[in-house]
DNA sequence: CATAATTCGGACACCGGTGTCATTTGAATC
DNA sequence: GATTCAAATGACACCGGTGTCCGAATTATG
């Protein structure tokens, strides 16, 4: 049983009595001056922070959340298991976060558990979160965000579409994305194109595929059941899922797949069966991570601009916090754009 | 300047006192069976607990924070660029985490930037952290441990091998584990192997090349100055690096990368210049980060186990906190494993 | 110039816990 | 049975802020 030792001779932390005491006035009008009252004498707030200037005095986080009933921390909340999304998303939000008082806490959850609502909930609950953030498909599920209301908590939704929840929505379009990327495989002279499609219930997996259909439509080409296959958006699922493709005769000369994970999966599965990428068989993939650029050939893909949207979202939970209450109540939207790398080239003539 | 609507009718939050009033004993008799106190007859502690078990009572974290001035925040501070690592390791701290009243917070900092120090000191001391987990290479800087030291924070120093301070350090020995890999390569045959070198300053680095260097002395195998390139830990650097030793003549047989973003470089440059790997040439990166598997040939690679080390340093953290005073003055040590896959063969008849 | 209206600042309670110290209780000792 | 002592519990101040409300100072008005 070790003793407690603590504070030995560490410079004593100033307190709100402190200043108020060195600048002649109590301590809830220094408390005004913090939380930037109107109800103030310009002088002496200029004084007051002046004096809060030169003894560089920060207010005891933990006093205002106890006060507040309210903690100054920044949740992210996320079932997902893009690794690369997921770290983007936070450097997003830190940035936003940097030099203001929040902090961000991470609650990664388990997709499946029927425990998660209950996890959730006593998480915003008991370290009283300022807000969260949710990243899809996690997003996606109406209930949590219910319950949110229900206990007062902020939040924001990452998204791939604009649900019915427009003012907690941060999006990006991915079916107008996807759509592009078909057209410029179309432009290239392909005509049958694969799909290996993202997991049933994901929202974003949902719109992927609209855009590659929407596109094929476009372009007046059918798309046969046999060219859709279904993955999980990991690669060994990318991997399996384009077995049954490639081995379609004829096989499609083009293979969009729903995240970059996957479309590592059919890169692999080609060289499995020397089949020649991009020569014999073009590849698009969805999201831009670092892989797309450590294979060989590097993918074309879809980019979406992760690090940017996770800031917003911090913004849009903080905006009004901070002061700088704009259009709020609008869904910020965001739109991707086609990469082009070496994984795409014209069919060869068959 | 939307007013604040909070809690309209949600369950009133259980205080100390009502739990107190129901079990018909003091405030702080409730407070010392949360605590644990010992001086607490059996009949009345028991008393207590059926109760909060009952009601569900949870003690407000801000209250406590804000009465033993100490927070239940670990903090994990990096300047590491190594995403997949830095995930991994908040993966191993949530677990030990998960369950308890502590939650992770996170502080990236810039390396370079000499604004570092206090940042971190702010940060630390403004929300009270409870304790702090460093990753390397940040975690071999002496300088900031004193000043945590100074601070009364806690910390614990991830790393590549024991420093001067075994007390807070969690290990792995990469030194051993590199020799073994190659150790490997010249049980294949190989003689003539390349090392790509991590950056200057980095423990990790200079264990490694240090690993590399001893199994080769073991071999009687010399080292020319040619064989050694300078990376960066990314991609492009092991890219770059590999440049010089593939223009080598006569080539190396073999090159040891020191992580696997450097490794997949080499690969790539290997791949841009013709030469077939593993047939022409063997390769070994360190880490086994997912990359490994998604490139061609999969990676050959060393294997440490990060989320164990962060789970075992967030207990080191709070194992006191917990009661779970075990051996926390010693290093934990954790060894890595060599995995073997497809970037080595032995070298082609010459 | 007296009075009312307005603005500004302060006293005090409170948020929900913990530390200190005094008090009560029961058992042990003489 | 009175005294002593240790163990168990409680009263109260305190951590460092914020909300409420009221009084003082300042200005506008009759």
């Amino acid at each position: 049983m070790a003793k407690q030792k603590q504070d030995e001779g560490l410079a004593p932390k100033l307190t709100i009595n402190d200043i108020a005491r060195m600048a002649g006035v109590s301590k809830k009008t220094v408390s005004r001056v913090i939380n930037r009252s109107p109800l103030l004498n310009q002088e002496t707030r200029d004084k007051v922070e002046e004096i809060i200037r030169e003894t560089g005095y920060v207010p005891n986080p933990q006093a205002r959340a106890l006060a507040l009933g309210r903690n100054f921390l920044i949740g992210l909340i996320y079932d997902n298991p893009n690794v690369q999304m997921i770290l983007s998303m936070q450097k997003g939000i830190l940035e936003a976060l940097h030099g203001t008082e929040f902090e961000m806490v991470i609650r990664p959850v388990d997709r499946g558990s029927n425990l998660v609502m209950d996890d959730i909930r006593s998480f915003v609950t008991r370290q009283r979160l300022f807000g969260v953030v949710i990243l899809p498909p996690m997003s996606e599920n109406d209930a949590l965000a219910r319950m949110l209301d229900e206990e007062g908590c902020r939040y924001v939704r990452m998204g791939s579409a604009v649900l019915d929840d427009a003012e907690h929505m941060v999006t990006s379009n991915d079916r107008e994305a996807v759509a592009e990327a078909v057209r410029y495989l179309i432009a290239q002279g392909h005509r049958r194109i694969g799909l290996i499609a993202g997991p049933h219930g994901f929202r974003s997996a949902q719109e992927r595929r609209e855009g590659f259909e929407l596109a094929l439509a476009e372009a007046g080409i059918s798309l046969p059941r046999s060219l859709v296959a279904d993955g999980q958006y990991t690669f060994e699922s990318g991997l399996s899922a384009s077995e049954s493709l490639l081995d379609l005769s004829p096989r499609p000369t083009a293979i969009f797949a729903s995240n970059d994970e996957m479309a590592a999966g059919v890169l692999y599965a080609a060289r499995l069966r020397g089949i020649a990428v991009p020569e014999e068989l073009s590849i698009i993939g969805f999201d831009d991570t670092p892989v797309t650029t450590r294979v060989w050939p590097p993918l074309t893909t879809v980019r979406w601009p992760i690090v940017a949207m996770g800031r917003a979202a911090a913004l849009k939970l903080i905006g009004t916090a901070i002061g700088e209450g704009a259009e709020v109540n609008e869904p910020s939207h965001f739109s991707s754009t086609l990469i082009r790398r070496g994984s795409v080239a014209p069919p060869a003539a068959s």
